[in-house]
DNA sequence: TATGAATGAGTATTCATTCAT
DNA sequence: GATGAATGAATACTCATTCAT
């Protein structure tokens, strides 16, 4: 169990530009036409394996394989098997907050007050996790003890707070209070609640929907009130 | 402190007799004297060595010489090196369950309302959490790969589940709708959100306070809004 | 597989009177009644499981669990595990050699003539080796680098040859040419044909009962045409 | 010297070309030039080892060191310590096989007769298991529980059959009886008996050549009698 | 650039034997 | 004598990374 993964050295500065939508890991980019489409099957590849196995218990040997690249291409590119793990997760996540915006926008569109908006985006969000959870799960194991996804991890939740809490001020006139501080209060918690949620379900994402429709309406229900409803004063025992 | 997970039931504090079940791990029961010491030296150095490395990335050579046991002692009591994770795992979480009791007791015993009661658990739920941070991500994490650990750390959450929600009865005819339900709704949000605070906070516990502070407040005020407010009708559109 | 059994020094001189009947192995004499219980049940015990098992590949502990007798017990009677196992090979090679006596009675008792005690003699010693097979396995193979276990099955072996050449030259008067010589020969032959078809047999010894008859019957035939025949001068080229 | 067991067949002997069949074992070949040394240093090597220890009792760090091959580069061409062991002995019987045929193609050259024929197979063929006699006991104690093992060495020996039955059947005319049932049986007696002996012969193999020299020559009388002779009428007693 | 063979450190586990009780 | 808990040496195997071709 011991050193399975070898920590890399500081990760060498990219010196050109690196086009690569998600965080600017340890990638060195291609500079020939056809390292494209390799690079494109290592990524994948390794996507594969780890969705497939819910883990990075894959070895560079099987990316070699499945994928047709060699072991070396692999090493022209990435630092490390650490970077490949790392560049996946990063694209994912990035794939993942432009569905959000999407979702947002179509629930924005439909909207008429903010008791219809919120349960919109609560399911249209919960929805969004639930079909990346293995990834996320992946994500979010790995950030415990990894500073570098940890941190692109923040990054992206801080970008999904940040858009949440911009729709969500598209209804200022029906919040009471600090209204900012409301809305990323409630983004917190409706994220912790269905990740949270999410990882319980490791055998069957489908299994209880009764529950789960339960929690997301409840989880609704409890947002809205906090948003639109002025804290009572809090009175001595 | 042997005790594994309690079996789920009536939130009945184990105020007097505290008898320690035979653990369902697979662990075998000291029978003569001075093995219990020993016994206790191993569970003790394995805890240290988690705690203090963040993971299960020791050996059994480091537990043997630091414990002064010697390794057959271990696979004497334990089946397997897994076997004695689990076991620290699960006597730690009894801890946990055993704090939280005392302290719903505590918090109980000085609030006369809902309004006083629930801030004061949720802090209190909260400091318990943080201070055991470092285990509970140890037992989340393996938890995403154990399914024995997942199962005592379901049942323990559900044992949290009860005695919370039972503790919020008390306090029955100030909630409205359903007072089970909405009770541990309440409890699942309490839980992830704080949870989820702490896995981020992995390098210093202790870094924004205010922010700490202001989570605990709101997440009181949202879920006290919650228990007290009859839910709005859902408009169309 | 390096060091399973650890080589134990020189046999400590069995002081006193050793009156178990096979080879004097490294046991200690039991003196006490219910002693002699105890003896049997381990040495019952370890030679079921080496029938059970068809190897060695048993622990001490499980001799212990299944045969009620402490470890500590199973060392105030054998200087180690190989000892024990030398005994069980011991008593069985002195029960296949008491059974080949018996056999051997009967079958001169009636047989008339050569050619009528040689077939006998054949098919019951074979029978009485495949009955044993699988403690013969376990004997020659261990003798193969157990000095001592080979010790005992030539001493064995030259028993059994003695037996069968004596009784064979009950028909003395039949044989061609060095009488006992050819007798040994026969024996020779007879037991390593009859011993190496049982190694072969290993999974089913029952299989083909028609090639087990037509061996017997040939190397019946071939040892008594040997035994009766004058051998052609051998001629130049 | 790569070949593994040849399948079973006429015995044309492999005078010319030797192609070496890609082996059925869990090695993969070598791809590159200077592979190929390594490999003839891993299997060399764990043959001396086994030759020198007489048993399998090597460790794959012993291989490493004595051979200079990587510990890594032995599992990347054998799947275990267990699939060199059955690759070395493999060979070693592949060996066996192309010197028996050698030495049968010599004796059938310079014999005209049946009579002069025999004594000559019989005393080359245990001349040969004498000359691989470490490797023979090692290659039959793997076989009792090893089934590929096994499996290889009853193919060699039908393969030795074979060659063997049809050599004989040049003097078919000499022959009284079933031709080749008798030389089949005449086959398993001479390569049990002289097998067996050798596995007495553990310390010093040519401790008794007085012995070994009576075993031979009486050895060929009965199976040469036994050929030329048509069986008597077995009577009743 | 590309390839993939070679490298080698690091660790859980078994079980015969001992010896304190 | 009897017990059985404690001891600890010894070894196969994985896989990220390197570098000769």
């Amino acid at each position: 169990m011991k050193g399975q993964t070898r920590q890399a050295g500081p990760a060498s500065p990219p010196s050109a530009s690196v086009e690569t939508h998600p965080a600017p890991t340890a990638m060195r980019g291609p500079t020939q036409q056809r390292s494209v489409a390799s690079l494109h099957r290592m990524i994948g590849t390794a996507r594969e394996l780890m969705l497939e196995r819910g883990n990075e218990d894959f070895t560079l040997q099987d990316v070699s394989q499945r994928g047709k690249v060699s072991i070396g291409s692999i090493y022209h590119r990435f630092e490390s098997k650490e970077a490949l793990v790392r560049s996946v997760i990063g694209a994912e996540l990035g794939r993942m907050g432009a569905g959000e915006v999407d979702m947002i926008r179509a629930a924005l569109a439909v909207s008429q007050t903010l008791a219809n908006y919120v349960p919109r985006y609560v399911a249209g969000f919960a929805e969004g996790l639930r079909d990346n959870s293995v990834m996320m799960r992946l994500a979010m194991q790995r950030a415990s003890f990894d500073r570098e996804v940890s941190g692109t991890g923040e990054a992206r939740e801080l970008e999904a707070s940040n858009t949440a809490t911009i729709a969500l001020l598209t209804y200022r006139s029906e919040i009471r209070g600090d209204c900012e501080t409301k809305a990323r209060i409630a983004f917190q918690v409706i994220f912790a609640t269905i990740a949270r949620r999410l990882s319980l379900d490791t055998s069957d994402p489908f299994s209880s929907k009764q529950d789960w429709a339960l929690l997301i309406a409840e989880l609704s229900a409890m947002t809205l009130g906090y948003l639109i409803t002025q804290p009572p004063l809090r009175q001595a025992d």
